[in-house]
RNA sequence: GCCCCGGUAGCCCAACUGGCAGAGGCACGCGGCUCAAACCCGCGGUGUUGUGGGUUCGAAUCCCACCCGGGGCACCA
């Protein structure tokens, strides 16, 4: 036997495992990927890293868990695995525990780093330790700034005043991907509206291959993913339509995705908070301007939940001015309501109340006309109500009635005819719309990437040259990071006074720092080449590993980080940096955690702590319930699992390999011939269940082949039979994906070294091929009998094997036959006259 | 309102391209081992596959409608 030592060679016992086998791995550190002469095929399989607010938890537990198995198959498999690790170390949790404690962000920081990082060795996650990366470290931000300078130069990140989310509580501005309902995503605050100028990336430049290039990912993504990326992008197809304005010299243009039904506009609407409203109201009298202005007072100071909330009352302003609508001439009058928003389309909206619900609501609350110019029916050909008496729009398909040359047209026919119309008559055309916004970047708070933009009275807005690349941030100390709606670098007077890098005269830097989600956003090609010191990145690395063959993680990123990490990777190509547009091949969605349920949060207390879990039943253990518990994208219940129930599996399969007496090496081929059938089977299947993430499934079929081992030893074969060493040596294997700590001791009892390095036993299809098989016979659709036949049986000879079966003779009766249908070797059903 | 996912035994969940509804686990019960217990070993699975219809020789699986649960988007013209 083997001459490791064990400390109760008689009892699993998972604390002395994990204290045997851990120093060993940090000293074999079997999953270095760094070696240039390594001939394997690549794959690149990488977790979401995490953000350092203390501990891990069970949710990283989980996700953790699940892409260890994927990583550690594909070693098996003999593929060179990347797999590293890092942390997203800037933002704002760091920052307020360093205002309540009067501390250091970054010495916070490096210690929940540290606390993690030492967390996940003893996880035996199987990663490359020579990798790792911090964000907040200059030496990975310098890269941020040096790709916001070359986005700067290519017009994708640019500086605009608007109207943009606000978060009162944190004091700093929100992209709109991080207003959740109309609460900030970290804090839970209402969001309100400021106007500001701030820095923006152009995600909107990309908007169309954005959502294009997710049919690509279809089948390798989670089709809610999918989903959701499409709905957010939104998409819509419609037309640019100019109306002239009385008493203005310019017309303006408004989007519409009816153009069909231009005859039935009755009034327009532009958005209150809209310079043009602003602008038109200016031209009307005194009373209509005060109005106006006493209403945008009352729209500012609504905050987006008051704004959300759905059937509330249609308000707004009558300007007194009217627009002409370009198909017939109409006086339309102009209204001013939140109910159009200010930067989406052109902030104004031809207003047609018989067809859109929205409009109808405004038309009855302000007594303004009504037009119907689509005659719209139900399945049963009736006619759609009159929306004025029943308060519903026809928003449905139907025949263009008063509207000249179009009636009698199909919606469909109506809206390519007018916009054609419009084209010829240079007052309109076919135009696209998207929900999706340009990313907005700033952020005025202290632990952050620092933009790198020095803004100087002669040269506005100027880059720093690469050369005085990375700009650090000043120390903390000394600072009030407290939130104050400015940011605590402006503060930092020997910082912010610079000189130009142009002119060399007086300057000041950009006192904003970046939204954490840019440092995400290329992260997983900063790992390739994380000391590279002249560059983001290796090019060389990227085609040697690039995309991503496949990426771990929670669903609460579906938006958020996943739609910037694509929009990063196609900026980045289209700079020449890489070859590729997409960065992530495959997608896998765990599910959360939760207890008796309800999510743990941090906000609602930890319900179940993962050291606790671990000290209690082991790592393995947890592991291995996180995998079993069922399909990975479902949440799991803590109080639905059994970790007990696991660990005492784990033992029942360690004392396996404890019983084998025959010696490694031997040959399998004399051994039982139905252990080894069940072997084989399993071997074939559980790559195919790796594969396609059915990780419950495989741990099922592994306790079944470790149930059959069992009575092997103890029933039949015995421990010496060589198919029992086969059959422990597979269990060891395919149960190292899962609990590494009890599968290397399996592995070192067995007789062998690394598991983790085992290679995935080739199966042998002979074993596979059974000698019979059980083909059932139906009549009428029902079993009635059960045949022992062989499996390359010809239809007529099992046809008749069935006519004769006793079972379907007596469910045929005297009923004759009329159709026999035969599947061998497994099925025949008799269909009766 | 629109979109995505799900609903199988007391519970968590399997079930290939439509072909025997049950792999695995939890819980529970019984038996063995034991002086006794724990551990361990063994045995124990009829249920409206959410409901109703349709297609089919045959439906958990495909189609339609609905119910329930979860998630996303939503005054985006």
């Amino acid at each position: 036997m083997t001459e490791t030592p064990q400390t109760d060679e008689h009892r699993y016992d998972f604390r002395a495992i994990e204290d045997r086998w851990l120093p060993v791995w940090e000293e074999r550190q079997p999953f270095r990927s760094g070696r240039e002469d390594d001939a394997r095929p690549t794959k690149y399989v990488l977790d979401m890293f995490p953000y350092p607010s203390g501990d891990l938890h069970m949710g990283h537990a989980e996700a953790y868990a699940l892409g260890d198995v994927i990583s550690r198959h594909w070693v098996q498999k003999g593929y060179n695995v990347l797999h590293p690790i890092g942390w997203d170390s800037f933002g704002l949790p760091a920052e307020n525990a360093a205002i309540k404690r009067g501390v250091d962000p970054a010495g916070w920081t490096e210690d929940n780093i540290a606390q993690q990082k030492a967390s996940m060795k003893r996880y035996a996650c199987s990663f490359d330790w020579d990798r790792v990366l911090m964000t907040h470290r200059p030496d990975y931000y310098r890269w941020n700034q040096w790709i916001f300078t070359r986005l700067f130069e290519r017009g994708l990140a640019y500086r605009k005043p608007s109207q943009v989310n606000w978060c009162p509580n944190d004091q700093t501005v929100l992209a709109n991907e991080q207003v959740v309902n109309g609460l900030c995503e970290r804090c839970d605050t209402a969001v309100t509206k400021k106007k500001l100028t701030q820095w923006y990336f152009k995600v909107t430049e990309y908007a169309d291959e954005l959502l294009d290039e997710l049919e690509n990912l279809r089948g390798s993504w989670p089709s809610k993913v999918i989903a959701m990326q499409r709905n957010w992008i939104g998409r819509s197809a419609g037309a640019d339509v100019s109306f002239t304005i009385e008493g203005r010299d310019e017309p303006i243009a408004i989007y519409t995705t009816r153009p069909d039904t231009l005859y039935g506009a009755t009034f327009m609407v532009v958005a209150a908070d809209s310079d043009l409203a602003a602008e038109l109201a200016e031209g009307a009298d005194d009373a209509t301007r005060a109005e106006f202005a006493a209403y945008v007072e009352r729209v500012k100071g609504e905050n987006e939940i008051d704004r959300l909330s759905t059937d509330r009352p249609k308000t707004g302003v009558f300007l007194q001015r009217y627009g002409i609508n370009p198909v017939n001439g109409e006086r339309l009058p102009i209204w001013a309501s939140d109910y159009v928003l200010a930067d989406y389309g052109h902030g104004a909206i031809m207003a047609v109340p018989a067809h859109d619900q929205r409009d109808l609501d405004f038309a009855r609350a302000m007594d303004l006309p009504v037009r119907v110019v689509l005659d719209c029916r139900d399945d049963a050909g009736e006619p759609f109500g009159d929306p004025v008496e029943t308060g519903v729009a026809a928003t449905g398909d139907g025949v263009l009635v008063n509207s000249e040359a179009l009636n009698g047209l199909a919606k469909a026919e109506a809206i390519a005819a007018i916009t054609a119309e419009l084209e010829a008559a240079g007052t309109g055309h076919a135009s696209t719309n998207y929900r999706l916004r340009d990313w907005l970047i700033s952020r005025q708070r202290y632990w952050g990437t620092p933009i790198p933009i020095v803004h100087c009275e002669t040269c506005g807005e100027v880059p720093v040259p690469d050369d005085q690349l990375p700009v650090t941030l000043p120390p903390a100390e000394g600072l009030d990071l407290k939130p104050k709606g400015q940011s605590p670098l402006a503060a930092a007077t020997d910082w912010v006074n610079t000189t130009c890098p142009t002119c060399g005269g007086a300057a000041l830097r950009d006192t904003d720092t970046m939204d954490t989600f840019v440092d995400s956003s290329w992260y997983f090609l900063r790992f390739l080449s994380p000391q590279k010191t002249d560059g983001p990145f290796d090019p060389v690395q990227a085609k040697r590993w690039a995309p991503i063959d496949q990426y771990v993680g929670g669903v609460t990123h579906a938006i958020l980080h996943l739609l910037y990490a694509r929009f990063f990777t196609k900026a980045l190509r289209d700079m020449g940096m890489i070859d590729f547009g997409e960065p992530f091949s495959a997608l896998l969605n765990q599910g959360m955690v939760q207890m008796d349920g309800s999510a743990m949060s941090k906000s609602r207390g930890n319900l179940v702590r993962l050291s606790e879990q671990l000290d209690e039943f082991g790592v393995d253990s947890i592991r291995l319930t996180m995998a079993f518990a069922g399909p990975p994208e479902d949440d799991i219940d803590w109080a639905d699992v059994s970790p007990a129930g696991s660990a005492k599996f784990l033992a029942r399969a360690w004392r396996l390999a404890r019983d084998v007496t025959s010696e490694p090496g031997v040959d399998p081929a004399s051994g039982d011939a139905a252990l080894r059938a069940v072997t084989h089977r399993t071997l074939a299947e559980s790559q195919e269940l790796v594969e396609g993430f059915k990780f419950n499934v495989v741990v099922a079929r592994v306790m079944e082949l470790v149930n059959a081992t069992r009575k092997a030893i103890d029933g039949g074969a015995g421990p010496a039979d060589p198919a029992v060493r086969e059959a422990s040596e597979v269990v060891t294997i395919l149960l190292s994906l899962f609990a590494p700590y009890c599968a290397e001791d399996m592995w070192s009892m067995l007789g062998h070294q690394d598991v983790a390095l085992a290679t995935y036993p080739a199966v042998d299809e002979s074993l596979l091929v059974e000698e019979t098989v059980t083909c059932i016979v139906q009549v009428m659709g029902k079993v009635r009998d059960r045949l022992e036949v062989p499996p390359g049986i010809s239809q007529d000879e099992l046809r008749e094997l069935a006519l004769a079966a006793p079972g379907a003779v007596r469910a045929i009766g005297d009923a004759g036959i009329r159709t026999v249908i035969v599947r061998a070797p497994k099925l025949v059903n008799i269909v009766t006259a």
